[in-house]
DNA sequence: CATTATAGTATATGACGCACACTATTGTAA
DNA sequence: TTACAATAGTGTGCGTCATATACTATAATG
């Protein structure tokens, strides 16, 4: 049984991760890869995806022009390789700059000068 | 007129901010606040938030019992006081946690091993 | 006292990504 | 062939965010 802070933690925390699941996938992409290693991949670097997140996900960004897909069918098992366009090159990078901005300002807020906890202000 | 990939930023750039607002929200209200004063505060420190965005936030985060609300009649204006309930102190602290693990991950695949991007591997 | 401007609070609406729970297909082992 | 793993895909529901808008009360002005 959860206590009330953990359970509103897990959509709190959903609601944190939105977005940047584009980032982890895009920063992949410098290489081909197909759906099913990325969710791998990602998931052995401490960033979770659900495949149903993961392949919807894919096709918006190749619709919206940021990745290529290729099918390769001389394997084993026919599979679909992402990769990243120019757009989607300087989409990445813009979108770092901007997460990057995000991060100073939340950590400005989070520890406010050091931290006078003790309260003696 | 935008680039396309400019065009992208703005939707890939909101759904970055998702959540953060409320760890920014959360972050100033160890000592009561009321809304307006909210979203100047936060602009001052970076993070731009409608109020139409905040006010159902706050209210989001009351029914949730992370915050506890009182009305200052006092003032020459009645205004709605927010302040962090003590699941709210809970809630924030693991927020702030799970926050850092998303940043520390990320840098991870985003900066791959420090930085290589001159080849030499 | 009536009117207007402004500070502050509230809500409805629409868009969109994410998680979850499926389904479908293919290859491989039993 | 059957069963299971690998891979890709879809549909639904939920929740947040932005935009626009309305509402209330005070202050200012005539």
């Amino acid at each position: 049984m959860m206590s009330d802070a953990q359970k509103h933690m897990e959509k709190l925390m959903q609601e944190l991760r939105r977005g940047t699941i584009t980032i982890g996938v895009l920063s992949q992409l410098s290489e081909p890869q197909y759906g099913y290693s990325l969710v791998t991949m990602l998931g052995d670097k401490g960033i979770q995806v659900e495949p149903g997140t993961l392949y919807p996900l894919l096709r918006r960004l190749e619709k919206q022009g940021l990745l290529a897909s290729q099918w390769d069918t001389n394997d084993t098992r026919p599979r679909k390789y992402y990769l990243l366009s120019e757009t989607g090159k300087e989409v990445y990078d813009l979108l770092v700059v901007e997460w990057k901005g995000i991060v100073e300002s939340l950590n400005h807020v989070i520890n406010p000068k050091g931290g006078n906890e003790d309260g003696t202000d």
